[in-house]
DNA sequence: CTGAAAGCGCTAACAT
DNA sequence: ATGTTAGCGCTTTCAG
């Protein structure tokens, strides 16, 4: 920069303006703008960050990359800072929560501007009122914004398809963290239908580490009726990665999808990432989602958005039931 | 910090070198990490940065990080980069060059200590000398270190295994960028397994804005026998994702997987990144890759690493093929 | 071993 | 409109 200050013949005050577009006279605006291709100048900008106390960075936490449902929101969050000028730190917690704490102390030093996590553990008290933070299915307390699909509504539509599809007995299927977030109320959703049909609740909730086709084999064999038959015909699992696991084990036990058992997952993965769907699903708004996360993270007023930020979900069907 | 000095009644310079660990009197250290946890102080990466001339930040470019591949090196990457203390700021080019230049300049700007790239369009000209970089499945010359799979080595083994299990017409089918990348090496490697065996090679070469479907359908009514029969009775695709499509539409068509046809894709994907294998095919090593490409940006002496740097397929049974 | 001070590249307030 | 300058938080040289 100083280089350029004495290469155009101005001061270095004059040179930042024009990097900043600051009005500066046409000729000196030329005479910096030739210097600096001349130079092939670029700003440095931790110098920037240092002095301005910005440094359009954002951090995205996610538990695991590999996870299409996440890859997809990276994707989307990585877009929707791109278009406002800021980049995006990616940091894959593998759901470890001391990766996660790692990541937001990193987050903190980095000065980045604002942190999009979707975190197991609770990090609330680790975060600094200094660091603007957005919670993705994970409501906090009530000063942190979280942003979430309509989960509740979510595990009614896919419980209510399952009964418009026939079904007389669906049932819910879970694993995951043992942590409560957002994701737990697809349940309450799936409760809340069954007691508007007078349906019997039949649950099966696993969690990370349990050997679920196992649980689910016992399961299976468990609630089978008095005369042998099977003891559900549909069910309704917490994602689509869990729906695809026993999908595969179902066929490979001679049942017959969608006519023995149907199946409706959640989050709306498809194949490579745009191909068919893997299953009947409840598909998230992750567009939505990602891109609320960025708005609510760089404006400053957020006292009217309302918290838990809570976006919708459509059903979408995947061959996996009858309709 | 200046705070930290005060609270502990030291220097300014001690502070600092209790933080980078240079050898302190043992009281002054105490009086130093006090201070520090008393006043929750955390170092200013910026400013660190400005003075020396190192961010631990390093870019990985991918053209979508929603293919399942390249989420896969993404996760890889950034944990290689983790355990070495570095950040990763995650650019998804979108596989349009303009952004693949634009983040490659805001690299440089930025100070990243390196930058890794998959990237479609040739960059080479302009990157600095003084941000190292490494490319993955683009040679663009002996200057830029790449790493790759072995891709004739791969494609080799494919059409192998096709003939191993029984095919007499194994065809080549491939589709994305129109720039030739390293991956087209798969094609040769099918053309010499091809001569190797006497066999007429039968190719379909594709590209991205094509519509892939109605193309293979005119291919193969195109290459029927005079019987009616088809003229292939396996393929060898170049990546997973074209194998997985084409598979779902052949049997759409009533055909049998594996009996009438055989196929093997490339690069080893799994459904949800850890379920079963999407297709019978030749996985790449992932987690070598990524390991590669960081161990190579970061060191200081690459004269003697093979440019490019290739490393070894393996093949892996998905069910589409007899073996 | 410790303290003082220069300066990394930039911005912004101030003076001209 | 332009030039000058202090200082962002840190590292590192140099004296003591």
């Amino acid at each position: 920069m100083k280089d350029v200050a004495r290469e155009a013949q101005v001061a270095l005050g004059t040179v930042s303006k024009v990097i900043n577009n600051i009005p500066v006279g046409d000729k000196n605006r030329l005479k910096v703008e030739e210097a600096i291709s001349k130079l092939g100048y670029e700003v440095n900008t931790y110098a920037r960050g240092l002095k301005a106390q910005k440094t359009y960075t954002v951090t995205l936490i996610v538990p695991d990359v590999v996870n299409p449902f996440f890859a997809l929101l990276a994707n989307y969050v990585e877009l929707e800072l791109f278009e406002r000028g800021y980049k995006m730190i990616l940091c894959d917690s593998h759901a470890q929560s001391e990766k996660e704490l790692f990541y937001i102390n990193m987050s903190s030093q980095n000065k980045v501007d604002g942190i999009i996590a979707l975190t197991y553990s609770d990090i609330s008290k680790h975060i600094s009122v200094d660091l603007p933070i957005v919670t993705i299915d994970r409501h906090l307390n009530s000063s942190i914004p979280c942003v979430s699909s309509d989960n509740i509504k979510g595990g009614f539509m896919a419980t209510e398809k399952l009964i418009e599809c026939g079904c007389k007995f669906p049932a819910y299927i879970r694993t995951g963290s043992i942590y409560t977030s957002e994701t737990n109320n697809r349940k309450i959703g799936y409760l809340e239908a069954c007691k508007k049909h007078g349906i019997q609740p039949l649950l099966l909730e696993l969690v990370d580490g349990d050997d679920t086709i196992s649980c689910f084999e016992y399961f299976l064999e468990k609630t089978k009726l008095s005369d042998g038959s099977l003891g559900f015909d549909g069910i309704f699992t917490v994602n689509d990665s869990l729906c695809f696991l026993l999908l595969r084990y179902i066929l490979s036990k001679g049942y017959k999808i969608p006519e023995d058992i149907q199946l409706i997952g959640f989050d709306g993965m498809r194949h490579f990432g745009n191909q068919d769907y893997y299953v009947s699903t409840i598909e998230q708004p992750v567009e939505l989602i990602a891109k609320s996360c960025v708005e609510i993270l760089l404006s400053d007023h957020n006292e009217d958005v309302p918290n838990p930020y809570i976006l919708p979900v459509t059903y979408r069907f995947g061959g996996t039931t009858k309709l």
